[in-house]
This record gives C-alpha cells, sequence and structure tokens, in this order.
DNA sequence: TGTACATCAGTGAACGCGCGTTCACTGATGTAC
DNA sequence: TGTACATCAGTGAACGCGCGTTCACTGATGTAC
C-alpha cells in the first residue's frame, strides 16, 4: 500500500516536472514543482534525492517513452515492407517530437548546463535507433544492400563500430547512407521544433514525408 | 571619443557574456557580467537595457559570425569547383560550431524559454544558407542540375517557397535534396556538440567528410 | 485481536545564496559661446 | 583660451523575488509478537 502510493507520488511529480519544462525548460524548479503539487518544498526530497535526480528521471522517461513509441510504431507494419517500416519509424520520431516537444528539446536539445547525464540514459538513448538498425539489418539478411560504395579507412571504421551492435550484417556504403538518414531526421525535427523553419517552410508535414522516401530509396530499400 | 569608450564596453560585455554562455548556456545572469566585467549590476543597463537585449545581441553575432565565416571559406574556393564550394560550407558550418559550441547552441539549440528572438535575428539566420543557395544556383545556371525527380504538390510547394529567394534556378528536385543535406549537415553538428555520438563515434570528422562528399553526389554536384 | 514499536511522508523554519531592475546620486567628459 | 552648462558612465542602496538543501519535528501507517 505504501509503496503503490510512494509509485503514485512519484509519477505525479514526474508528471507536474514535465508540464514545467515548458515554462522553464530545463533549468526546473523544485519548489514550483512542489507548489503545484500542494506540498511543501521540502518533501520532494522524500521521493528524488535531489534536482538533478528528479531530471535524470525525466530524461530517461523521454528516452523511454520515444523509443516505446518507435518500437510499436513499426512492429505494427508488415515485416517484408523495408520501406514501410523505415518510414513508420521516421514519423513516429517526428510525432512524438511534436506531440511531447519539451521533452524532444530536453533530450535533443543543447544540453543542459552543469548538468551530467549519468550512464543510465545512454542506454535508453539507443532504443530508437536499434529499431532502425533491425531494418537494414533484416534487409541486408534478405539480400538487398549490396555493397556499393567504399568508404575512407578512418570513416568506414567509425560506421563499422556503430553498425557492429544494431546492424551487423549491413555493408558500409548502405549503413552510411542509413546513419545520413537519421541524422536528417533529427536535422529536420528539431529545425522545425526549435523554430529555425519559420519564414520558410509552413507547413513541413509532406515535405518530411517526402524526404523520408526519398531517402529509403536512396539507402536503397525497395518500395512494395 | 566617448563613442568609441562606448562600443569597446559594449564588445567588451558581450565577449564576458560569450564566455559565460558556457557555464549557464542561455540562462545568462547580468549580475555575474557585470562582476566579471569589475561593475556594479546597474552599470551594464547603460549599455542594454535588459538582459533579453543582450542575449537578442549575442544571437545576432552568433548568426553573423557564422554567416561571415561561411561566406570567406566559399568565397576561397574556385567558382567552378562546385563540388568544392559545397564542401567548404559544410566544412566551415562544422568548424565554427567546434569552436564556437556555446554560441552555437544558442542559435541552433533548444530555444530559451521565456524568450522570444525580434525578427531582426531571422534575417540574419538565413546568411549561412544564402551561400548553400547560391552554389546550387549557380550550378542550376550552368546546365548541372536537371529536373530529376517529382514531388507531391504540397512538398513541391514548400521547397518552391524557399528556393524562390535564394535559389530560383535550380529545379525542385536537386533542390528538395540540397535542402535535406542542410538538415543532415545541421544533424551531424548537433549530433556531435550535444553529445548524441558518444559511445557510437568517436573521430567524427572523416566521416562527416565522408557524408557531405556523398551528399554533394547525390544532390547531382560534378565533382573536379 | 490487540498492543508496542519501527517506518516513513510531510511540515515549517531556517541557511545562504542569487537574480533583474529602479532610482537618486556623484563626478568626469564633452560642447557651445 | 576659458568658462558655463549639458551629457552621460558608473555608484550604491534598495525592492521584491526565487532558488536548492538541511534539519528537527509530528503524526499517521504498517509490522511483529
Amino acid at each position: 500500500m505504501r509503496a503503490r502510493l510512494r509509485a503514485e507520488m512519484t509519477d505525479e511529480i514526474k508528471a507536474i516536472a514535465r508540464r514545467h519544462l515548458a515554462t522553464e525548460g530545463a533549468n526546473l524548479s523544485l519548489r514550483a514543482v512542489a507548489r503545484d503539487l500542494g506540498v511543501v518544498s521540502s518533501a520532494i526530497y522524500r521521493y528524488f534525492p535531489s534536482r538533478d535526480d528528479l531530471l535524470t528521471a525525466l530524461i530517461l522517461d523521454a528516452y523511454n517513452a520515444l523509443g516505446a513509441s518507435v518500437e510499436a510504431a513499426e512492429g505494427a507494419v508488415d515485416r517484408a515492407d523495408f520501406t514501410g517500416r523505415f518510414l513508420a519509424v521516421c514519423h513516429a520520431v517526428r510525432d512524438w517530437a511534436l506531440a511531447n516537444p519539451h521533452e524532444y528539446a530536453l533530450i535533443y536539445g543543447s544540453p543542459v548546463p552543469g548538468y551530467a547525464a549519468p550512464t543510465e540514459t545512454v542506454a535508453a538513448a539507443t532504443r530508437a535507433v536499434t529499431v532502425l538498425g533491425g531494418i537494414f539489418e533484416d534487409a541486408a539478411r534478405a539480400g538487398l544492400l549490396p555493397d556499393d560504395d567504399v568508404l575512407p579507412m578512418d570513416a568506414a571504421g567509425e560506421v563499422e563500430g556503430v553498425g557492429a551492435t544494431i546492424a551487423p550484417s549491413v555493408p558500409l556504403g548502405p549503413l552510411s547512407r542509413a546513419l545520413g538518414s537519421w541524422l536528417q531526421l533529427f536535422g529536420f525535427v528539431s529545425f522545425e521544433l526549435f523554430g529555425q523553419l519559420t519564414n520558410a517552410i509552413d507547413v513541413p508535414g509532406p515535405l518530411f514525408d517526402h524526404q523520408m522516401r526519398a531517402q529509403a530509396r536512396y539507402i536503397g530499400l525497395p518500395s512494395l
């Protein structure tokens, strides 16, 4: 019973803190959270040993929410439809970011000054990109991604290192392009959310879709 | 004389404030700047009417510094070497960002909560991308970028709008890919600076160069 | 089933700090005659 | 060339506010016998 109440309280604190991200960004105020919770500020310390721990919890939750959302979207597509799976991932990222802009900013925006993310967050951060890797791994195993490019040695080593864990069967050419598409995806979403497209692109959705489709083709995925 | 001293003082305030971006990020403290300047905090108000105006000045300076750096790098390359010009722009952006990470974060990171950038900053923000547009405009005028793709109507409209001002002669296919490369460029640099490549890519430089070269080819620029 | 004790959530006061901005002021630097 | 006046940079005190964190405490909830 006490345990359940404790879990509920922890969740509520995080929910309120998430709401506060919108107005204060990453310089989250414990006292403001406590006020909204209707509790004295020192009470928060029963649940989080410090402000940074609360931030860490929010960051972990954000990575996991994005990861879960990407996994669900990709899992719902026919396994043989590689382009569909790729597009599902792209749209899941963008949709989640648009729905949770401040959490997106928390994990993909500028680092919070004076805050060092503990290593646990790194693992959670890989969840989404791991799904991407799985798509290309499957495609490569199906014989779809021939090695078609030769990378300079130092670049090749880095790409190989990335591929080793999430997509070991994918040749470096397509793998390097896949990595590029991941960067472009986040470049697009960050520009859109951080206001860099204002006065340039009014309705980014269709362009996003077109560019991701072009990426799928460029990497070498067959459209159904 | 008074005017010169005034200008020097303004520059010194901005220089100190820039240094403070490193430790405090965008929640810059006027009082801390005044302390470092060896002056009482209210003295700053002789030069900037408020904290937000100082921030605006820093943002403007950052956009202009990046713009100038890109212009200089691109201007030094043989006009006929389109790929070389493109790569010069890409590397100038990354090099400037690596040399001025906190100013980069200020303009391309998460928006400062409670701060609305005035319209003057939007103009300065286009300086760098205008150089990029110029390269493709020249290439198109030289007959190098055939229209090779058909975009969905709504996406086409947006791309056309972007091209109208900075690259009116470039067909939509290559123009859309050029835009994609711009997004990938900033996606790369943001990931690198914001720590998203840690534990994945140790030495990003060579991979960056390879990916940007691949983009040049993909867009349709001839290598010399 | 009832009592004694341990656990722990939340209180309220305090510490020591920082912040942006205003305002009346002093005193040096410039300008006009 | 010298004097009278205006301009303006910088001072110092104050206003009203917010913050993270600690600590001794009360009182309710759970546990063991």
